[in-house]
DNA sequence: TAAAAGTCTTAAACTAGTTTATTTTTTTTC
DNA sequence: GAAAAAAAATAAACTAGTTTAAGACTTTTA
């Protein structure tokens, strides 16, 4: 997905990684979210406001993804009433993870979210690249070179 | 309200001004919202899981707030089945704006951050001190003091 | 399989922001 | 309205992370 399109679908992944990230002014690459077995990804904002993304989606390995339209997703509530209430629950426990990772991510130095992140997440550190993950953790690929090999020493 | 305690309330603000906030190992405060007249507030995780809250909760001014209760806010839902809906729309606009504003401070300055939060907000940033504002924007209040004098003399 | 393109490493010079310390200004309290 | 407490300003030394540049390694393509 590129940058400038309309969200048409929600994806729920069955196989496979995707980044999903945005480009700064400068064009350097900005990933909010790599996206894996059993994850939802896609940009909700587009895809509920039907405004243009501002967001990247590419896969990392061959991947294989189920999608749900907004027409179906609109059907889902008319249809079957109940699912508002599990839409409801499950976004306002999006909204507390996001809110918990963010505020957690606060006051740490970059070394430290790596190493964070490597404990939550080893199976996707092996994954990626290592420029995907200087631009998760925020940082240049040359600094999160010198990370690696510090944290690996020790 | 203070860390450690259960948020019994969410809270409507119809007048005044609270500071949402959280000391990291060093004790250093990270605030992660003013909340104005017309805001709600309290923390959702606390309130929802019935675990302690990691934030505290301070009036800046004196306000005058609502509160709902958890049971009243679970028998909102009981009684009238149309809250979902509501609900559901509310927690997911809550979630693209919280998602886009925190995209949207990536990969700019502290000087920006101000610059774009003075814009944002003229009336908040002239209720609270400048040490809050430097919880607010990621700073030390001495830095906070410098970018300060720096945009004025501009 | 050679060339091209992309990724990773290393290092030196630099910048945004912190730390520590001192002084000045403003606000609170008795 | 003086004393005490808190907030703000200034400045020098420091640190986390960036920039630029160049070489080594790996993957892709023709």
């Amino acid at each position: 997905m590129q940058a400038g399109e309309i969200t048409k679908y929600e994806y729920y992944i069955t196989k496979g990684c995707l980044k999903v990230y945005t480009l700064d002014e400068d064009g350097t690459p900005h990933i909010s979210m790599f996206a894996v077995e059993d994850y939802w990804t896609g940009d909700m904002a587009s895809f509920m406001t039907r405004e243009p993304s501002r967001y990247f989606i590419k896969a990392t390995e061959d991947s294989e993804l189920l999608g749900i339209s907004r027409t179906n997703y609109d059907l889902l509530f008319q249809e079957i009433p109940k699912f508002e209430r599990f839409y409801r629950i499950l976004y306002q426990k999006s909204l507390i993870s996001y809110i918990r990772r963010t505020n957690h991510g606060i006051s740490l130095t970059a070394e430290e979210r790596f190493v964070v992140f490597k404990r939550k997440y080893p199976s996707i550190v092996n994954r990626i690249t290592q420029k995907d993950l200087a631009a998760y953790i925020g940082i240049t690929p040359e600094f999160m070179s010198k990370i690696i090999s510090k944290v690996n020493r020790m």
